[in-house]
DNA sequence: GTCTATAGCAGGATAGAC
DNA sequence: GTCTATCCTGCTATAGAC
């Protein structure tokens, strides 16, 4: 049975993330749980602290697992394009319904226009390992030696699409003119990270 | 001279690019104008009214400033090479300060965060043109036919990284270990784009 | 632990003087 | 056009009954 401290993370993570933290109200969020305003702070001390709550206790274990599906899905040996795919399969491919991803994404962007005390813990704990973690398997796979800085940039690179493809789909089916399925988007990523624009150059 | 509407107008938008709508209030606004919190309603109708005006009157001029910027750099004959620095160049190197860049990136991430009536005009008056334009100079710089859906993901992947690059920076600050100069991230974006990973790739 | 009731405050908007 | 004064609404947080 889910207690009234976790459906109030729950609900909470909901709003938080389709509106950011100050369109919310405690009102809205207890009403919903079906729950009295009070419970906010007997749980969490305040608004704030349910927040924090959410931020924690769901998001970031949200962002580990999403770093081990990554992980779990490279298969030796290592080539860049195993790299790429295994990235794109984790974050549209786990076994996450769509809903979560779309809560993870949405929450971590809200939390980037209206940084608060939450940001360093997203970026450190969340995003930074995740970070780390393509660029060691990145280095494995690049048989030469790649000078570190340019490895990171590159990874920084592969994130922007992931991220961006995420953020920005609605721009991206008005661009296109429909709606393009996950696995379209995952061949061109992968077809443009590894060859880039001369992959269709003619010269 | 100045006027109350354009102060408004200028401060409105700082402090909606920096905290969000709902995050600013009116008297805030109207306390650093030096006006009186009235003024709002008188030429706005409302804060609401001063926010969209905000969109029109300042950042959707200047979305089309950089478009323009973007054309005036293509030289002929036209390589990818070209297109991806005149892109680059437009967005970090026009003759704007460094503050209004921010300014403008920061108002778009908030209206993507918590859309509102303002943001269909923002992608479809804003960047929609100018992904059109980046397609139409890419088109022309590949010789061989590339099928247009496949065109237009490579424009998607390029902006990708441009926007990316700028909403992250503190990010890539802490991946890297040291702020890279604009130059560099430029470097690396031309390198990336045309080449992919495989231009380090040993096989 | 969960509720009701309320304190205490801040915001947007408006009416009307000047 | 610009100001003062005020209304009304909605919020968070807390005190205290049960």
């Amino acid at each position: 049975m889910e207690g009234v401290r976790e459906r109030l993370l729950r609900v909470g993570e909901e709003l938080f993330a389709l509106k950011g933290f100050r369109e919310v109200s405690v009102r809205e969020i207890t009403r919903r749980v079906g729950c009295n305003v009070a419970a906010v702070n007997y749980h969490f001390g305040g608004k704030r602290g349910l927040y924090l709550a959410v931020v924690r206790d769901r998001w970031l274990p949200r962002a580990q697992k999403f770093r081990e599906e990554f992980t779990r899905r490279l298969v030796s040996p290592l080539t860049p394009e195993r790299v790429v795919v295994a990235l794109a399969e984790a974050f549209w491919l786990a076994p996450v319904p769509e809903r979560e991803r779309w809560l993870h994404r949405r929450l971590l962007f809200q939390e980037l226009a209206q940084p608060g005390e939450a940001l360093p813990l997203m970026l450190q704990q969340g995003l930074l390992p995740l970070y780390r973690e393509v660029e060691r398997a990145l280095a494995a796979a690049l048989k030469t030696e790649v000078p570190s800085e340019r490895l990171r940039l590159c990874v920084f690179s592969l994130l922007a699409q992931i991220l961006h493809f995420g953020f920005f789909r609605p721009l991206l089916k008005e661009f296109l003119g429909r709606d393009l399925p996950v696995e379209e988007i995952m061949e061109h990523l992968q077809a443009f990270s590894l060859r880039g624009l001369s992959g269709w150059c003619a010269s």
